[in-house]
DNA sequence: GTACGGCTTAAACTTGACTTTAAGTCAAGA
DNA sequence: TCTTGACTTAAAGTCAAGTTTAAGCCGTAC
């Protein structure tokens, strides 16, 4: 298959397929005549790259998940490692946004007229949480 | 005050209340001698900025917080039509989350030897749910 | 009178995940 | 032979929210 018809099958840009060989996410591909050729087992290694990208980690870390381990340890125990570290972090995004909303739903109270009065509320209401 | 005194009592950089200037965030300052000046309402206009940004706002959602009404618009009413807006984007993002978490989940409990194994499930898994 | 700290500016740099551009190669079809 | 169209590369561009850098000015303490 040419780089096209593997951007086609697997959804993406055949920019993103040479900017994944060239960041090392992607074996080098076999050329002919210049060009690249696969086989449909590229497909397959694209699915679990996009497959981590739907979980949420970035390049660095699937390129952890290909090569960041010793050579001898399966798939299977990278996911494991790798997931549960995200999974931490997911939490942590999940709290930052419930802070966010919270805020969110005071801030549709508001009753201020203008930046000034709404600055000082603000002010006093961290002097205030301070004094505690 | 000075521009470090502010930024000192704000609890940010000199370099990003210049930036806030520059990017019509905050009025242009007063100059003496060349250097910027402000009275202590810099700070109320800072809570604010600081405030809606720990509400997840971007920059240009801050400006238009600032100046993208017509000018007899209370504060009040600005922030309830952008939160409502911002709080639907948070639930989004929350369900994005969500989603990772359970993928995440299933990658915990990944059998796979390798990515060629991997990838086979994955496609095969897409190619069922595409078929119901 | 000079050293020092804090200030000034414009412009370049940072991160992440790519895309876009420019200039060029290659094989196939008319 | 000439023209497509898909491909090649390296390098630069994109977005956000600032930070960093370079070169220089200003007032004050010694």
């Amino acid at each position: 298959m040419t780089i096209g018809q593997v951007a086609k099958e697997g959804g993406l840009r055949a920019s993103a397929i040479r900017f994944y060989e060239k960041s090392g996410l992607l074996p080098k591909a076999v050329r002919s005549g210049g060009q690249r050729r696969y086989d449909r087992s590229i497909l397959e290694r694209l699915a679990v790259l996009e497959r981590a990208k739907d979980c949420g980690f970035t390049l660095d870390e699937i390129r952890m998940l290909f090569h960041g381990f010793r050579g001898d340890v399966p798939l299977s125990k990278r996911w494991h490692d790798l997931a549960a570290k995200k999974i931490a972090e997911l939490d942590a995004l999940a709290a930052r946004i419930a802070v966010m909303k919270e805020l969110l739903e005071r801030a549709r109270k508001c009753q201020c007229l203008d930046a000034q009065e709404c600055g000082r509320r603000i002010l006093e209401g961290a002097k205030k949480r301070e004094g505690r």
